[in-house]
Formats: C-alpha cells, sequence, structure tokens
RNA sequence: GCCGGGGUGGUGGAAUGGUAGACACGGCGGUCUUAAAAUCCGCUGUCCCUUCGAGGGCGUGUGGGUUCGAAUCCCACCCCCGGCACCA
C-alpha cells in the first residue's frame, strides 16, 4: 500500500459473511412458522429430495428460487410456512446396499444428514423443525393406514399383473433395470411374468380428476393429465362367437366409432386374452403361439407405434357381426393392449388407419361405410377419418355419421347387443413392488381366513434391520423369517405376512400433510393444523412429474377428503414445474455419465448468492437446459457492484431536479418491474433490471453529486429486492447501513406509478412496416400530432418519393405505420 | 410412435402482433498500474456502399400463408428436450 492510498473500500467477500448470518438466523429461529396463527398463510411447497447422495446443482435449480419466492411471499406480509423433507424409499437404496453390502438404512440416512448441510448452505429459509423422513416407521406407519382405509373402501384390490422378470437372476426389475430388452446385471431378454399385486381403484376418481377448474395450474400440465386419463366415449358391443367346446358365446369390443360398424372385416384381440387359448384353431395354433411368445418381450411403446410394420396372426376363429350377420376373421396382434377398452378391438379398414394398415398388409377386405364427399364409389388410398352420410350400413344409410353414433348405440341396446360405454386410458394404480426398502403392505394370508387386513393397532409394520439384499429370486422379505411369520388377527393361528412393498410415489402423495405435524401419533396429520394449513397454495417442483407424481398426488387428497383426513376439492391450488437441468453435454446429469456438475465447489469459490442468481439468471425457470459455468462472473460483479454501492457514498448535493427525477424514476421502474417479474417467477429479467438499476446508479455517481433523499430511497429499495435472490449479501449490507435486522423480515418496497412512468418515448417511424426513423417524443402525445410527426420527417419523405399515404396506422405511444 | 415443451448473434438469453438481439458471458479497444489482477469506460448480428455524415440489403430451424406490420398467429416439414405407468 503506498502513502497515497485513501481509505480502501472493502471488497465483496462473501466468505466473510454467509456462514455468519446462516449461523444468526439458526439461532433465532428466524424462519421458523408458528402454525398456530393461520392469519394470512401462505403453504409454499417445494418437492421433497430424493435421498441420492449428494446435493446437486439439479436441487439447487429447484430450491433456490422457491426458496426465493417464499421469501417475497414473506415480505408481502404473508405467514409462510416452507418446509422441506426426504424422499428417502427406492431403488438406488437397495442398489447400494448389493453393491457394496451396506445397509440400505445407514445408507439412506447418512445422505440425508450431509445432504442437510449442504441444504443450509444454500442460505434457504427452511422451516427445519417440521421436516419429514418417508423412511421413517413414525411416517411410513400412516402409509399402512391409508393402505387400510383404501382397502376398507374396497379402493385397494388384488389382481394378476405382469412384471419385469429375469429368467436368469429370477427377479423382478424395474424399466430402468432392462437395457434393449434386456436385463442390465447379466443380459438376459428380459420377459413380462404374471404376478399376484396391489392395485388402487384410481379409475375411479378420473371423471373427478378431469376437472381443473378448482386450481390455477400451467395449461400444458393440465393438457397432459387430460390426455394421460384419456377419457373416450364409445360403445362396447357383442360379437357372436360360436366355437364348438367354448363355453363364452360372444366377445366383446369397445369402439369411438359406432358408426363404422357395418365396416368391420376383421377383430384384433391382444395376444395375452384369456380368449386367445380357448379359439385358436390346431392349424394355427403353432403360429399363434410363437406371437403370443413374441410378444412378452415388446415394450408397450414398440407395441403401439403407429409407424411400425403391422404384425398379427390369424387364430382360425370367426366372429359374426350381428348388424350384418357378416363372418368376421378373429386375429391377434401386438398393438391391442388387455388393459386397454375390453382388450379387443373391432378392424373398420377403411376408416381407421391403423386398420387400413393391418388390412392391407394380410389382404383383408376394406368396405367403404362413411362416403367421403365427392366419393365415386372405388377403393380408398388411405382410411377416410372425415365426416360423411353412412352407406353400405342398412336401415342407417343416408344418416349422417355423427348422427349415426348415438343411433347405433340406442340400436345396438334396444338388441342387448351392446351399450353406451365410457372407458379410460388411465390404468388403476399398481402400487406392489417386489422390494425390500419400502413400506411394508399391512396384509396378512391366513390358511384359514385368506387375506386379512392388519389391525390398526398393531402399526407400524416395520421393516426389518436385518433383510438380506442379494437378489436369489424371491423378494428380500420373504426370506426373512421373523418377518413373514406373524399371527392371524381373526383366528389367532399363524399367518404369513405379505412381503411386497408400496411404491415410493405413495410417500409423495401426502408428504406436504405430514409436514404440519410430523410428531403426531394419533393420525397422519393435526386436524385442526390441516384445517388451518391446507391446501397448499404454491407448489414448486420438476417438470418431469408433470403426469405421474401430480396426478396420483390429486387422486390421493380426493380420497383423504372422502376419508375426512382433509378438506377441499385440490392439493396444490398453484403449479410452477421448472425446467430440468443437464449436464454441460446437453444430457441427463447422472453418476453413469459422469456429467454430474457438484454445487459445492462453486458455492466454496464463490459464494452461496452468486451461485444461486447464476443459476436463476441463466434462462427462464421451466426451460431448464444445459448447464455451463461460462457466465457466472457476471453475477459477481452485479453482487460487487451492489456492494460497493450500498457501502461507499457518494458526494452528495444539490441537484437540479431532472436527474433527480431520473433516480426516483430509475428506482421506482425497477421495483415495478421486478414486483412484475417475482410474480411470475422469471427470475433472469427480474436480475436483469436490477443489473440495470445498479448500473445506472453507478453511472449517476460518477458523473457528479448527487441528491441525498433519492439516493438512501434507491439503496434502501435495492437491498430489498435483492433480499429474496441473495439473502446474505442483502442482511449484511442492511446491518452495515445501521438498519434494523433483520431485512428478511422487512416489507417489500412499493412503487410510484407516477414516477415510474417516462415523459419521453421513441416514437418509431415505419414506412410499408420498414423502420424508416426513430423521433423523441413527449409521453402523452395525441394522434394527430404523432402522425404530423412522422410525416415530416425527412427519412420518411425520402422513402414516400412523392407518393401520398394510402393509410396511416398509429399505435398509441409506439409507433406510426404509413403505407404507401 | 403418442402426449407436452422448445429452436433467436460466437455463447446464455430479451422481446408473445408494433424499434429483433434488453441484461450478461466472451472478444476487441481504452482508463488505472512499474506490471498483472480487479475496477471503470467505449465498441461488438451480418453483408453491401461510403465523399466517414450517413445510407441500404439480409436476418429469429426450413418452406408456405394471414396482416399495414410476424420471432410472436395459421399450415406442412426438420431437429432438440421432458413424460410414456417399476428411476425418482
Amino acid at each position: 500500500m503506498n502513502q497515497k492510498t485513501e481509505a480502501r473500500t472493502e471488497r465483496y467477500d462473501p466468505a466473510s459473511f454467509e456462514k455468519k448470518w446462516q449461523d444468526r438466523w439458526a439461532a433465532d429461529r428466524l424462519y421458523e412458522t408458528d402454525l398456530g396463527d393461520s392469519k394470512d398463510k401462505f403453504y409454499f411447497l417445494t418437492m421433497l429430495p430424493y435421498t441420492s447422495g449428494d446435493l446437486h446443482v439439479g436441487h439447487w435449480y429447484a430450491m433456490a428460487p422457491s426458496d426465493a419466492a417464499a421469501r417475497y411471499k414473506r415480505m408481502q406480509g404473508k405467514n409462510v410456512f416452507f418446509p422441506i423433507g426426504f424422499d428417502a424409499f427406492g431403488l438406488p437404496a437397495e442398489n447400494a446396499a448389493i453393491k457394496h453390502g451396506m445397509d440400505p438404512r445407514k445408507w439412506t440416512y447418512d445422505n440425508i444428514e450431509r445432504m442437510r448441510g449442504q441444504l443450509r448452505s444454500m442460505g434457504a429459509m427452511f422451516d427445519w423443525d417440521h421436516e419429514a423422513i418417508s423412511a421413517d416407521p413414525e411416517f411410513y406407519r400412516w402409509n399402512q393406514w391409508f393402505f387400510l382405509k383404501m382397502y376398507e373402501r374396497g379402493l385397494a384390490y388384488k389382481k394378476r399383473a405382469p412384471a419385469n422378470w429375469c429368467p436368469s437372476c429370477q427377479t423382478v426389475l424395474a424399466n430402468e433395470q432392462v437395457v434393449n430388452g434386456a436385463c442390465e446385471r447379466c443380459g438376459t431378454p428380459v420377459i413380462q411374468k404374471d404376478l399376484e399385486q396391489w392395485f388402487f381403484r384410481i379409475r375411479d376418481y378420473a371423471d373427478e380428476l378431469l376437472d381443473f377448474s378448482q386450481m390455477d395450474w400451467p395449461e400444458p400440465i393440465t393438457t397432459m393429465q387430460r390426455n394421460w386419463i384419456g377419457r373416450s366415449e364409445g360403445m362396447e358391443v357383442e360379437f357372436g362367437l360360436d366355437v364348438p367346446g367354448v363355453e363364452q358365446k360372444s366377445i366383446r369390443v369397445f369402439t369411438t366409432r359406432p358408426d363404422t360398424i357395418f365396416g368391420v372385416t376383421f377383430m384384433v384381440l391382444a395376444p395375452e386374452h384369456p380368449l386367445v387359448a380357448q379359439i385358436t384353431t390346431p392349424e394355427q395354433r403353432a403360429e399363434v403361439e410363437a406371437y403370443v411368445d413374441q410378444a412378452r418381450h415388446a415394450t408397450e411403446i414398440e407395441r403401439t407405434s403407429t409407424d411400425r410394420e403391422k404384425t398379427g396372426v390369424f387364430t382360425g376363429a370367426y366372429v359374426t357381426n350381428q348388424f350384418n350377420g357378416r363372418q368376421v376373421q378373429v386375429w391377434i396382434a401386438d398393438y391391442a393392449l388387455l388393459w386397454y377398452g375390453t382388450g379387443a378391438v373391432m378392424g373398420v379398414p377403411a376408416h381407421d388407419q391403423r386398420d387400413f394398415e393391418f388390412a392391407k398388409k394380410f389382404g383383408l377386405e376394406c368396405p367403404v361405410v362413411i362416403s367421403p364427399p365427392d366419393w365415386n364409389g372405388k377403393a380408398l388410398d388411405e382410411a377416410y377419418l372425415g365426416p360423411g352420410d353412412m352407406v353400405n350400413s342398412g336401415q342407417f344409410d343416408g344418416t349422417p355419421n355423427e348422427d349415426g353414433k348415438p343411433a347405433v348405440i340406442e340400436f345396438a341396446a334396444k338388441q342387448g347387443w351392446g351399450q353406451r360405454t365410457i372407458t379410460y386410458r388411465l390404468r388403476d394404480w399398481l402400487i406392489s413392488r417386489q422390494r425390500a426398502w419400502g413400506t411394508p403392505i399391512p396384509m396378512l394370508y391366513c390358511p384359514t381366513d385368506g387375506i386379512v387386513p392388519v389391525r390398526e393397532s398393531d402399526l407400524p409394520v416395520r421393516l426389518p434391520d436385518d433383510a438380506e439384499y442379494l437378489p436369489t429370486g424371491d423378494s428380500p422379505l420373504a426370506r426373512h423369517e421373523g418377518f413373514v411369520n406373524a399371527t392371524c388377527p381373526k383366528c389367532g393361528g399363524p399367518a404369513r405376512r405379505e412381503t411386497d412393498t408400496m411404491d415410493t410415489f405413495m410417500d409423495s402423495n401426502w408428504y406436504f400433510v405430514r409436514y404440519l405435524s410430523p410428531d403426531y401419533d394419533a393420525g397422519p396429520v393435526d386436524p385442526k393444523l390441516a384445517e388451518r394449513w391446507l391446501p397448499v397454495d404454491q407448489y414448486t417442483g420438476g417438470a418431469e412429474h408433470a403426469v405421474m407424481h401430480l396426478l396420483y398426488a390429486r387422486f390421493f387428497w380426493k380420497f383423504m377428503r372422502d376419508i375426512g383426513v382433509v378438506k377441499g376439492p385440490e392439493p396444490f391450488l398453484r403449479l410452477f414445474n421448472q425446467g430440468q437441468i443437464l449436464g454441460p453435454d446437453g444430457q441427463r446429469m447422472s453418476k453413469s455419465r459422469g456429467n454430474v456438475v457438484p454445487p459445492d465447489d462453486q458455492v466454496q469459490k464463490h459464494g452461496a448468492d452468486v451461485f444461486r442468481n447464476y443459476l436463476m439468471f441463466i434462462g427462464p425457470w421451466e426451460e431448464g437446459g444445459p448447464f455451463r459455468l461460462d457466465g457466472i462472473s457476471g453475477i459477481e460483479r452485479w453482487l460487487g457492484r451492489v456492494w460497493n454501492l450500498a457501502i461507499t457514498e457518494p458526494r452528495f448535493g444539490q441537484e437540479d431536479a431532472g436527474p433527480v427525477r431520473d433516480m426516483r424514476r430509475l428506482t421506482h421502474q425497477t421495483v415495478k418491474r421486478v414486483t412484475h417479474d417475482f410474480d411470475g417467477f422469471r427470475w433472469n429479467t427480474a436480475i436483469a433490471a436490477l443489473m440495470e438499476m445498479a448500473n445506472g446508479l453507478s453511472k449517476a455517481r460518477e458523473s457528479g453529486p448527487v441528491d441525498r433523499a433519492a439516493w438512501e430511497e434507491a439503496i434502501e429499495k435495492m437491498l430489498l429486492m435483492v433480499a429474496p435472490l441473495a439473502p446474505f449479501i442483502a442482511e449484511e449490507l442492511w446491518s452495515r447501513a445501521g438498519k434494523p435486522y433483520s431485512v428478511h423480515q422487512q416489507r417489500w418496497p412499493s412503487f410510484d406509478e407516477d414516477l415510474a412512468r417516462a415523459d419521453e418515448i421513441t416514437l418509431v417511424v415505419q414506412v410499408n412496416g420498414k423502420v424508416r426513423d426513430r423521433i423523441s417524443a413527449p409521453a402523452g402525445i395525441a394522434e394527430a400530432d404523432a402522425k404530423a410527426l412522422a410525416l415530416a420527417s425527412d427519412a420518411v419523405k425520402r422513402h414516400l418519393e412523392g407518393k401520398s399515404p394510402r393509410q396511416v396506422i398509429y399505435v398509441p405511444g409506439k409507433l406510426v405505420n404509413i403505407v404507401i
């Protein structure tokens, strides 16, 4: 340092104060919410993290902006509850157990301990007193309780359903463990094996789930849910079956096109359809069996792909179309799915593209029964899907096909052949998992009493501490004698426990209810708190959950409402789905790809404030995208500038009205923009506005003395706006300015429309839609004046070339377009 | 394949019927310094013309359309991302 040095200003050094404030906030319990006071309550929920190990950039990307939004709500005077917990059951823990010989419980809880520390370093205002962990018996006990309630109400039932099965490992595989149709461990081709499994009747709620009117969700998400539920109205109709020795005398199909019933030339059964074995003729048997076997290896995506070459096999059997007495060949093809409709479809080649291709390939007839406009009676080149009059359709000839649909249904009903039916693409929810690290399903199998539920008073059914995880064929719990052997509550005799566990989506169905009273033991939630704090006001989480979790949770909420645990139609009033952050290579981050960006190094290097703001600045939150560190220095410079502006006073002095007005306008305009952007979760543009403000204040300070009142107002409002985004630096600067602790308990700054308004506008002048001039004009300029100003422009005259304008369009305060 | 989202400078992005490229990164030039870093200031889509004042053409994945005016709306196509029911 040389002797000439002025009092050197201290530089922005996050490491010097971030830890200090983190500890202070924790010691003061600054973020603890008084749940007893529900005045202006705001339940802000972000999806709970899975206990995968270390926190990665994706967690920060999800949680830092959620934290900023929760802080903003709090500054607006809401009593905000912002809890956190851990999704602790699942496959990765079990994989770790198998791979490293570790106890999945230890793996999970060690991860939680590490993640807690990392989450605290983020500076988020989580209320740790309400943490819930799904692997705690106090939590999963209520999963079991809910299961029993489902069972009591007939909403839980058992049936056979296929699961991925590796014949070599003798074990069930998750879809993730199947790579190109083969077992990831041993490479053996995976087959579908039928197992007895538990289901929840989500379809009973399908119509109610289609009602999105009681919540404010992004439209793409509701569209996806609507399509996922896939409600179709149509007809279920019987085709006569007469195969010697087969008891069943008809096959039912579901169709959304009853108007095309006279055009049926074949029927397709799903290869798994129970009738297939019975009706197949001896000559066709070998071919059919080979096809059925082959279909067991195909994934559903492959089977339903519309651009795949159609495959299928004739069973040798026929059914009768009762509408016209026509004999119709019965085929099997893998594009028919057993679970959808009746597992059988009628083939109308002329009016369904898939049927058309099938018929063409197998040389089946293709009679037209809906007349295309100006149809000449010739064969079609492709299926005709549009409207038209029914033809070749007996007594229905000449009926417009839309009227024909109800008419055909009515006729079928009168004849006793069928009826109007609604079917859904949505399937009942299979919740059984043949795994050890999950909630045990609380059911018993008694040789005398059959399936018997565990008594409520015997809950929780605890996971054993010493299960074996190595894959040897059975579910790991099935080999644990102490777990399996139980007593039947009905007869007192020996019984076996159900050894399957529940899908982990069960946990995420209701964890946000548990947060309210994680220690409550008289029920899943303290009813008083449920009444006061539910539903969730704002939910944030990854877009990848748009359908499954968010639909299951809505279903489960409605069930909880029906058993009186919660009130109201929907769990999440407002939803925001952020995009997914990808690795620098544009791929999903995963350890196996080696593209995981650990946030800890960055936090160490730049501080938590810089890192979280960088994530908010890189683009619109809903879009996500590849993560690169390229621009982080821009955020560092901006916060450095905020720091300098706040800790070094400018020269104050008397000033002209103009610059004072300009500074106040900058302040109020920025508050307006930032408020608006925060409301829409547009962090990137909010930060851009704050950067412009900081740049503007720097410039004002450099160019001479500034007005004290305007400056102090600017700095104060700027720090308040920075507070939700960068909680550490805001607190430090607020405290240095001698203002009362804590900046996070202050009110969000207000703005004045008049002060925010610009005095001058730039009037854009176009000739034939091309910009030719820009003229500065007073903000309130009248239309006639604006047009006159535009026509007087030299640039405009040059482009008019003497021609006179045909039309002059004026967009107030913005633009004049002269059309010639 | 189906459902949903997206494609804009060298890079991340802004603008959702009215000035394309705000705000940043990077680059170039300057200030300060013995020097470097940091800071601060200026320039930065592209091509043409230039008498150096400026002027003009092109430009938002591709092709077409609607409109006085299109990144924005409509139609067709291409590519990328998410989901597709046992990863969570």
